[in-house]
DNA sequence: CGACTCATGTAACTTGTTACATGATTTG
DNA sequence: CAAATCATGTAACAAGTTACATGAGTCG
């Protein structure tokens, strides 16, 4: 549902294959969206079925032929819909959470250590994603709408993993806390 | 898979049948984990094939037989061994991001109701989750392992919370600020 | 007397993952 | 000469949603 509609937004831009789509999710859209590429080429037959895309096909010597998808007016119409329409929570499934449960019967070693990887995996990803943020404010010395947002797009990534480390932080300190209990008791 | 892990879990502290679990969907489980009642059932036909539990019939009178599950020490197993294996982050995938990107092509109006929609609820639900952290802090007097946990669970939840509306309200500034750029222009 | 709770499920569908397949061209 | 890039897909499976079904008991 939504990954269509990310389709569409990235065909109002500019027409693609469904090769470039896909590729795109491990650049600027991978800020926000993932997808395989089975699932992007599936997900294009199905637009095409409900004549939100239409495709031209583009024959290459000496490499596969690219089909080249352009977005239709029923397509715009439809994405505009989409974005007008109020946005539901989506459900929660944390498994960091879920594992946590798991210490109330099991030594609370292991998540000590999954913390530990968390903070680490979690402090690379914000120095990456925080490097894209001061490289986007110093190419955005006009007022390029598109940098802007790119920018709104990287502080939620930012923002969810300060929050992210910050929690690790928490349980570390307060399962050492737990544990000393344990063994001042013994 | 992670459900499976949930729900063994849930049977690691006691005896429950499918609509007990459900139920505690609804309830502590929620913090951190949703499933139908019909995808739980399913579930547990799965865990029953796998061995990882056994359940027993209990007859009532006036009422629907019970299904009563309980872990395996094969299922005590897998749930350790899931435990102890490091976790990886899950996909991200972020409507409101998403449709951040279509302010790129339409007006970005849409998207700031969206952001005060956003806050509302999100703020709805901060101070639901903190009236529970608070109700936790209060009872644990003395140094319960299972209060101290839930509240781990809490702050994971007010944490994300507070980040979602950080970064709604940054976006809806931005975008004001934008669209009067287009305004003065004009 | 209508709605909610208790308690189980089936079935169709959607969304996403993983493994496999093909085959030419470019790069280290 | 092996690996990566370009470019398309099929097929099986896993996970989650939505709609439907049944039927007694309780509560306002």
């Amino acid at each position: 549902m939504i990954l269509r509609h990310v389709i569409l937004t990235v065909l109002s831009e500019s027409d693609a294959s469904g090769y470039d789509i896909a590729k795109e999710f491990s650049n600027g859209l991978g800020y926000f969206w993932s997808a395989s590429h089975q699932l992007v080429y599936r997900e294009l037959i199905k637009l095409h079925d409900m004549n939100l895309v239409t495709f031209e096909v583009e024959p290459h010597k000496h490499k596969p032929d690219r089909k080249v998808y352009s977005i239709t007016d029923m397509g715009r119409e439809a994405l505009l819909e989409w974005f007008q329409k109020p946005t539901s929570h989506s459900a929660i499934r944390d498994e960091l959470s879920a594992k946590l449960m798991v210490c109330d019967i099991h030594s609370s070693e292991p998540m000590q250590q999954h913390m530990k990887a968390e903070c680490k995996e979690s402090n690379g990803l914000l120095d990456f994603y925080q490097g894209l943020e001061h490289n986007n404010v110093i190419r955005n010395l006009g007022f390029d709408r598109q940098l802007r947002l790119e920018r709104l797009m990287l502080r939620r990534v930012i923002l969810n993993l300060q929050a992210r480390i910050k929690w690790a932080e928490e349980v570390e300190a307060e399962l050492k806390d737990l544990d000393s209990l344990i063994n001042a008791a013994s």
